[in-house]
DNA sequence: TCGTAATCGAGACGGTACGTCCTGTCTTATC
DNA sequence: GATAAGACAGGACGTACCGTCTCGATTACGA
């Protein structure tokens, strides 16, 4: 009597709009409706930047989105993961082509960063993502999926295309790097996060030049700067 | 059916603990109850920590405080308000003494902070303020004065100290150098929030010396280094 | 932390419009409205006519009633509870005056229970209450004493005036008796009822006379009893 | 959007098990699975058993039957049309053989319905029916054929017996036959389901004994006829 | 010493959103 | 064309908080 087996794929995300899935593994009945699940997503981004976090409201996104709130139930299980999924998609468009130099490359990062950031969806949703991740390390694993890493992979390619021109060292050891890295992102994205939405203050280019200026003070191994060490 | 000549002194905020107020501007009937006031935010602080920003209910505070809603609203408009002054005690006791160098302070300061911002009440409670704040003025410019401006502070104090031991230049020009410290501000505290309630990772001394001496590299004009080579 | 003693009267009933309460006794609360006990149960009769027992909403009726659901729930646990008290009050106004014999006070008394069964709200009601009853024993009782009761109890009447006019034999048994008023009882109203809610017949007075002949002795006709007495 | 040419013959009752059907008119498709009507009424009574009428779901019925909702719904166009062919078949056996005086007739037609209203699937769904067909004519009429008739047939067959036997004046006017059979009939089904539904009390032998000579005249004590034993 | 006035605990109030459930229809692929 | 599977729009459910209100009961101060 009590469901064993059952599990009907509720609660399952969309794919990720790529994934073919195997053929066989196509389920039996009618197939979710993809444009829904566009729908939903666009509709959650409207209502967030018209009513912001606290306005949104799961039955508000399904009407705007011309849907039940079960379909909407039937692929994400609350607002915060809803949210994720709509403002993830801003990000993963995320690019940095190569600038000529790390300033001008971290330049380019930092004014992508407050472009996003200055988006009323963004602005609405991020900071009160984060405020739900701190709770749900469920949550908390897939905005570092959705929407920290793909910030974070600007960030390490910038350091590629760096090492690349041979502006710095190569590696000695992998592990540092990566823990550089963190550092640099955390700083990176830290600073443009609390001085957009924390202190409520605008990022010019004024701004982000003096910012970057700070971040590539002498970093000891991170810059190949054979004069400063001789 | 409308209140017409009322209108007590609703919502209004409770002394800071120490104004005395006008002898004479005290009212006539029955005085508010101090008690009242610290219990009700030791009770949004336990609350807080225990169920986190979003089970935080107001019905729950004024119960744990063994107080009537009544009592809360007469004192906090709103939760977000209630937390901020809850949580602002926290940081109003940031201090930072002199240690003698400018990066031993700036150290002690970011261990100060991931101190605050590893306290459970506070993780669960500052990302959701900010957030709160980011469509309301009102709260956001109460949230600046009780929070951000006492971390400020503390950059603010370690730079006049730096100054004091002449390791940095005189200013030239003070709106100069309140914009530096708005970017170093920035800076501290975004990457430590960042570190510790995005990406979830600890802040470690060697984090703290890493980040730094990061921040420390040849900023214009903040280091007095008349011989930076030798 | 479980709640050992909480238990704030949720679901008790309102009184019977009659019961002093011990003045002691007194909530410490705001008390409950009495308006909206009375808007609550006049919306559920309007709404139980015009929408009938399938259509009727506890939404519908809070709105009906100017009262939010959470007023309607504090009242009553379910919709049939609801409508159990709503069509109660319809039930005990029944009174019955002596006619002078026996049949004339039972002819009243199925013209009385057919006019109240054809109200719309009744018709929309009744069966719909007994049919929720045959599970729930619970509402099966409060059904009984409500609506059941004082509609025997006009038979019970009846029957005392035939006693007191001489037109039956006293009781020699009184258990003997309590189990003829409920053979009659039934009788009385199951018929009725299925005449008009389950046949759909109507009841005209044409009727009423037969079937209180039928059930009064030798339905003229029906037993061909040469002697009846032999 | 609308369906422009389909329409192969949605909401078509099953064959009344009997029917052949013309076997030119079968379709050409696959052909409908006899096997699934029978499962699907027989997952409705034990569902209804199990749950009660307010328990039943479509959904449901179809788990148990193992049939997809689909097929369910093309047979029977709602839950409630579902229950009375689930239920009438219980009704369809009802038979009463000759016992030899009209006395001994009733009280085995009695006992037949009140055994019938014992049933767990039949108390819970007969005075919902009822209810339900009290604001739909269809469905009322269909209630009509499938379950009250096959009732009433019964105590025509018993009065043919009677009259047989010559325990009856035969008929002088078949109008008033036909209208003594309605009272009659109302009277008897009515009483068992308001002694067993609504009541609640259970229908003994003794107690068919006492109502059937209730219904056939002179009940003993009720009324003080000193003529009628003179 | 009283009355006035604002406080207090308690809990009912009108609202709003929640997340679940069921209905009856639809869209698949398979038989 | 019937079938199993399951997604779909829609709507009611009963619960939980919100922030306001209405009680009776306390306190203080000023008359």
């Amino acid at each position: 009597m009590a469901p064993t087996t059952r599990q009907p794929a509720e609660h399952q995300d969309p794919p990720a709009a790529d994934a073919p899935a195997s053929p066989a593994a196509r389920g039996k009945g009618r197939p979710r409706s993809a444009a829904a699940d566009q729908a939903i997503l666009d509709a959650t981004r409207e209502a967030l930047a018209e009513l912001g976090w606290g306005g949104l409201t799961m039955g508000d996104v399904a009407q705007r989105a011309g849907v039940a709130k079960t379909t909407l139930y039937r692929r994400w299980p609350s607002k915060s993961e809803l949210v994720v999924d709509a403002i993830a998609s801003l990000f993963d468009q995320l690019e940095c082509a190569d600038r000529g130099s790390l300033q001008a490359d971290i330049e380019a990062v930092v004014a992508r960063f407050a472009e996003l950031l200055t988006l009323p969806e963004t602005q609405a949703a991020l900071l009160a993502l984060f405020a739900e991740g701190s709770r749900d390390p469920q949550l908390r694993r897939r905005i570092r999926e959705r929407i920290v890493q793909p910030q974070k992979v600007l960030v390490e390619l910038g350091r590629a295309n760096a090492q690349a021109r041979g502006e710095m060292d190569p590696d000695r050891d992998p592990a540092a790097a990566d823990e550089e890295i963190g550092i640099i992102f955390d700083t990176i994205a830290g600073t443009v996060e609390h001085r957009l939405l924390v202190s409520g203050e605008p990022v010019t280019p004024e701004w982000i030049r003096r910012f970057t200026t700070l971040l590539l003070g002498p970093f000891p191994g991170l810059l190949h700067r054979p004069a400063a060490g001789a």
